[in-house]
DNA sequence: AGCAAAATCGAT
DNA sequence: TCGATTTTGCTA
């Protein structure tokens, strides 16, 4: 009998592929191994088994793998079960969350290795320019690169010239897969064998009496190994006798010392001093409990606490009462608030239990704690991480948390899988028949709703920790500032006085402004032109610090210009403003003050942001003007002012949530004031002073928010109430996109009739060269959910069956955000 | 996705 | 008319 597996691949096609294997592999290979496979006319990649059976293809011959990759699966099959339900459920390919889920270390990929063909005696003359290139190129190198040969013709695509070269025999091409992950070795040392004895070593120190040096060496080595019986690492050893490593090296050469290497983890903790218990407050308690007891009935728990209410702790206390169960804990967190303040807190409370998982780790470091995570080992009974650590290969999972619930960055936008992290959890949850907490201070309306109809529970924490009250929130009318001559640049009378006070009492000021950069717009006063992205269709905005124009979308930038492009007119206006027109007018404002500004250029680099947040916590900065980065989950105990330098540019954004969204990101940035003992005050700038939502922030009103909103959703028929699903068509062609849009929303619309919205261009609608535009499929809780999508997807097969829209890109996304 | 054959483009 | 560039089809 033959044997076969059928295997994922990393690549966007929907369908599993078949590989003959043998008996033998047939019984070693287990779902949830790698194997490389290939695939195409050469490449070599990495597939994941799906299954083993005996079924052979009928209408083609299975080729054979190249090789097994692992010893025992990798991933489990709870992670199949979830990977299945995201592909089916966001419309992408098993492939596509293969990608996302495995750390990229763990996907190799064969390059192709050019060697010379020493057999063949080569005639110069055969050859032509670039073929000699290449022939002379092997003479001082063994083996090329496809991409050396790039460079070494200066062609942007070699390939014909080797396959010219393989057919003439002069060259021959072999692919190699190469192992990604390297563990970490870390080089130790220790006195050699032959002076175990006291006699021996007496000798050895006194023929060491000519080179004090060395003997310096070898007695830090007792010193060292006297205090802690541990392996002596050959950092440690050059640290505490300020040696050289020349010097170590002699001792080696001398066979005085031996050399020798540990695989070491490139995750480590730092031991705490002091585990650092705490015990909750009366109201966190009632709260817990609460919690543990509405856990009996629900799966699903919304816990809606105030800003600075201790959710926190209510956490660490839960999952302390999981970890006692012997089970696997996950708290995830939007990735700009896993900061190092709060992970530091976590392993400060549990010890080594803790692993982090997010985007700024290293593929390497990816690597260790999925391999924590799937061994159940005990460095890794608490995961806390970002969107993508949903995804990591539990065994034996116990609770799931998910921290600032409302938080859209939990939504993946680019590439597909286009998973929203808290859904994709309820389901991990589901998959393991565990509880799911989600906590906020704003929730959601999606969860807010569903706690309403009794989907989850809901627990509500009104007070804050230690009783401090809730910011006090001012609104400020920018009209009637900038009438009566109030205003000094963008600062009112009143945030000004503010401020003054704030600093004179020596507690330090958050001012936000939800934009970077210098100022979005310049444009010509003479002729009113204004510089434009050439790939986008947008203004460029001038970042003052570079003296730059720079494009937000595509990064695209140059120097910032003298006189206008078109009419050659100096004299150029800015409109509109960002941080740092903000951070600038408070140095002029202030000139004694420390001003510091974080917003994506300011935090650039692996330990940007923590540097700024350090800083800014111990005092070295007094304002801290930011973008929405600063509204997450940060502690600053010594803020007592926060001013939002304007409020409207969110609320005028045109999207069904942006209401939602301004409500979340005001309540959330005013929940960084006044953290500790004395009241904090907010002051927000706005032209609009009633609008709505800005009433309910300052009076902090959630409930009239949600009933207010959900009254639109209910009329407008968007989410919660109808599911939404977003169709983006891109092509670098504004007609193909025009008619290929025009054709699939008239095929929509024959099947979903007035739940069809668009085709519509979205506010920017040429991005890196390509038009976009959007068609919202909404659909009724009474729709099928799963035909609503066969649908979407039959449409979607002839679209790209008609010749001329075949180019066009489509992409779905499934709950847009 | 990535690659190669086929189709189209474009300058001599 | 040849070579380069873009489009199209297919992978097991």
């Amino acid at each position: 009998m033959s044997h076969f597996i059928d295997v994922i691949l990393p690549i966007p096609l929907p369908n599993l592929f078949t590989y003959s294997i043998t008996k033998a592999e047939a019984e070693f290979i287990k779902p949830g191994m790698r194997v490389s496979v290939p695939f195409g006319k050469s490449k070599i990649y990495t597939a994941l088994v799906f299954s083993v059976h005996d079924k052979e293809p009928l209408v083609y011959e299975a080729k054979d793998i190249h090789q097994i990759l692992d010893d025992a699966p990798i991933v489990t099959n709870y992670q199949f079960q979830l990977w299945q339900w995201i592909a089916d459920y966001y419309m992408c390919t098993m492939g596509e969350v293969m990608r996302a889920a495995l750390p990229n270390a763990f996907i190799l990929e064969s390059e192709t290795i050019i060697f010379r063909n020493t057999a063949t005696v080569v005639n110069d003359s055969d050859l032509k320019d670039d073929e000699f290139l290449v022939y002379e190129a092997l003479h001082h190198q063994t083996s090329l690169t496809v991409q050396d040969i790039t460079s070494i013709i200066d062609k942007k695509n070699a390939l014909p010239v080797i396959k010219r070269l393989v057919e003439k025999a002069i060259i021959l091409v072999k692919e190699e897969m190469f192992e990604k992950y390297k563990p970490k070795m870390v080089r130790y040392v220790k006195l050699h064998n032959q002076y175990a004895s006291e006699n021996q070593l007496q000798d050895l120190l006194e023929t060491l009496s000519r080179a004090p040096k060395q003997r310096e060496i070898v007695l830090t080595l007792f010193s060292i190994s006297a205090r802690n019986k541990k392996p002596i690492k050959v950092s440690e050893l050059t640290n505490e006798s300020n040696a050289s490593s020349t010097i170590i090296k002699s001792l080696l050469d001398k066979e005085i010392l031996e050399e020798f290497y540990i695989q070491t983890d490139r995750v480590t903790y730092d031991e705490a001093e002091n585990s650092s218990q705490f015990s909750l407050t009366e109201y966190q308690t009632k709260t817990l409990n609460n919690i543990i007891e509405l856990f009996d009935n629900q799966n699903i728990v919304l816990l809606n606490g105030v800003t600075s209410s201790g959710k926190t702790e209510i956490y660490i206390k839960l999952i302390e009462s999981i970890l006692d169960t012997k089970k696997q804990a996950l708290y995830l967190l939007p990735e700009i608030a896993l900061t190092t303040q709060l992970v530091q807190r976590l392993q400060d409370y549990f010890g080594e239990k803790v692993a982090v998982y997010h985007s700024r780790y290293s593929s390497n470091e990816r690597v260790e704690v999925w391999n924590h995570v799937l061994n159940n080992s005990p460095k890794a009974q608490i995961v806390i991480g970002a969107r993508s650590a949903v995804l990591l290969p539990f065994q034996n999972l116990g609770l799931v948390i998910v921290d600032e619930e409302h938080e859209q960055s939990y939504k993946q936008f680019d590439p597909a899988p286009r998973y929203h992290a808290r859904d994709t959890a309820i389901i991990l949850a589901s998959i393991f028949k565990v509880k799911t907490l989600l906590g906020s201070a704003t929730p959601s309306l999606e969860s807010f709703y569903n706690a309403k109809q009794g989907k989850y529970g809901l627990v509500e924490l009104n007070v804050r920790y230690n009783d401090v009250l809730m910011p006090d929130i001012e609104l400020i009318d920018l009209k009637d500032k900038f009438k009566r001559k109030r205003m000094t640049g963008h600062f009112s009378d009143r945030l000004i006085d503010e401020m003054t006070e704030t600093l004179q009492e020596g507690y330090q000021i958050i001012l936000f402004q939800n934009r970077r950069g210098f100022s979005p717009i310049v444009e010509c006063q003479t002729c009113g032109h204004s510089p434009q992205c050439p790939n986008c269709d947008v203004s460029l905005t001038y970042h003052q610090y570079r003296d730059q124009l720079r494009c937000h979308y595509c990064g695209y930038n140059t120097v910032m210009i003298k006189t206008c492009e078109t009419c050659g007119s100096n004299i150029l206006d800015t409109k509109g403003f960002g941080t740092e027109q903000v951070e600038k007018e408070v140095s002029a404002l202030f000139p004694d003050v420390k001003v510091a500004r974080m917003d994506l250029d300011s935090t650039r680099g692996k330990y940007g942001y923590e540097k700024l947040i350090d800083a800014f916590q111990q005092g070295e900065i007094d304002v801290l003007v930011g973008t929405q980065m600063l509204t997450k989950g940060l502690d600053f105990r010594n803020v007592k002012l926060v001013g939002v330098m304007n409020a409207d540019n969110m609320l005028n954004f045109p999207d069904f949530r942006a209401h939602e969204r301004s409500y979340q990101l005001l309540v959330q940035v005013s929940g960084r004031a006044g953290r500790t003992k004395e009241r904090g005050k907010v002051l927000i700038q706005t032209y609009n002073p009633y609008h709505k939502i800005l009433q309910q922030v300052s009076t902090n009103n959630y409930i009239e928010m949600f009933a207010e909103q959900m009254n639109d959703r209910h009329i407008f028929k968007y989410p919660p109430i109808y599911r939404l699903i977003k169709i983006t068509l891109k092509h670098k062609d504004y007609n193909k996109v025009n008619t290929g849009a025009d054709w699939f929303a008239k095929s929509l619309r024959n099947v979903f009739k007035e739940h069809v919205l668009g085709p519509e261009f979205p506010p920017v609608s040429r991005i890196r060269n390509q038009y976009h535009k959007n068609i919202m499929v909404k659909i009724p809780k009474n729709q099928s959910l799963s035909k609503t999508k066969e649908a979407i997807v039959k449409i979607n097969n002839s679209f790209s069956s008609v010749k001329d829209f075949r180019a066009v890109r489509v992409i779905l996304n499934v709950d847009s955000f």
